[in-house]
DNA sequence: CTGTATCCTCAGTGATACTG
DNA sequence: CAGTATCACTGAGGATACAG
């Protein structure tokens, strides 16, 4: 069985995610590690975790009030998910009251361009989305 | 009220995104617009299909095919969203049977460098993340 | 302060059947 | 073929209380 997160996938289905048709198109499978990479990503938390910990290393309590809107408890899972993929780093420091500090590691920072890409075109383009969905409903 | 799948947000709402005590930092508000939009391409299935609508059109069928494990129902939403924002145009040709094609607008088409970036980044890493989950677990 | 443990809700999603 | 309409379910996520 299957550990909870688990982005495992035999080599077969990870080499299934770029199609044997043509190697420049996608095939979209489901047990395809992209797939599960991305759907870890993109999930409701952990952009903007990530973006918030763009060059400052922040504390649990930090992320939590610069968050708004996240619990307690999906702020823990989402951190803990992205620490077990190597891409957050977590450092407890043992004094009293704990401090417990959060940063990227640098496979953290490879995504960090790609996620602030994402953050930009969403300003860039939020005027024009907006006029769309007028456009929609007007239809 | 608002409407379902809503983008609105006041004036004073959007503004609130960057933040006031540094310019170059970033509020996470809920109600900011970019965690909006952010929160729509980042779902299950948006990112998947304005990956394949790259430089393909293609007709409903074709997706749902193409897609691993959508059903007719989440193609659908998904779809009607993306084209409510305005990345996705929809033609339907008055034959028997119907045919019907999606193609990305030049809006959508702006998003398409972002997305590529993204899976190609959990392309380039999966074995990274893959060696990170090991260690995490073997703890 | 930084979590963990429980319980509970509900939005997103899938399955199925039906329609133009 | 390309949907729409219903219904049912699951699991992501919130609230709360508690702990180290």
């Amino acid at each position: 069985m299957t550990s909870p997160g688990s982005l495992e996938g035999t080599e077969a289905e990870v080499a299934a995610c770029r199609s044997e048709r043509d190697p420049f198109q996608w095939d979209v499978r489901e047990d395809c590690q992209v797939r599960q990479i991305l759907d870890r990503i993109a999930d409701k938390w952990s952009l903007l975790v990530i973006a918030l910990l763009d060059e400052k290393t922040l504390r649990f309590g930090e992320l939590g009030r610069e968050i708004d809107g996240i619990s307690k408890r999906m702020l823990t899972v989402t951190l803990r998910n992205l620490e077990r993929d190597g891409l957050v780093l977590r450092t407890v420091y043992p004094e009293v009251p704990p401090r417990v500090e959060y940063e990227l590691t640098p496979l953290g920072r490879t995504l960090l361009g790609t996620t602030q890409a994402l953050v930009n075109w969403s300003e860039e383009h939020q005027d024009e989305i907006a006029e769309a969905r007028q456009a929609f409903e007007a239809r």
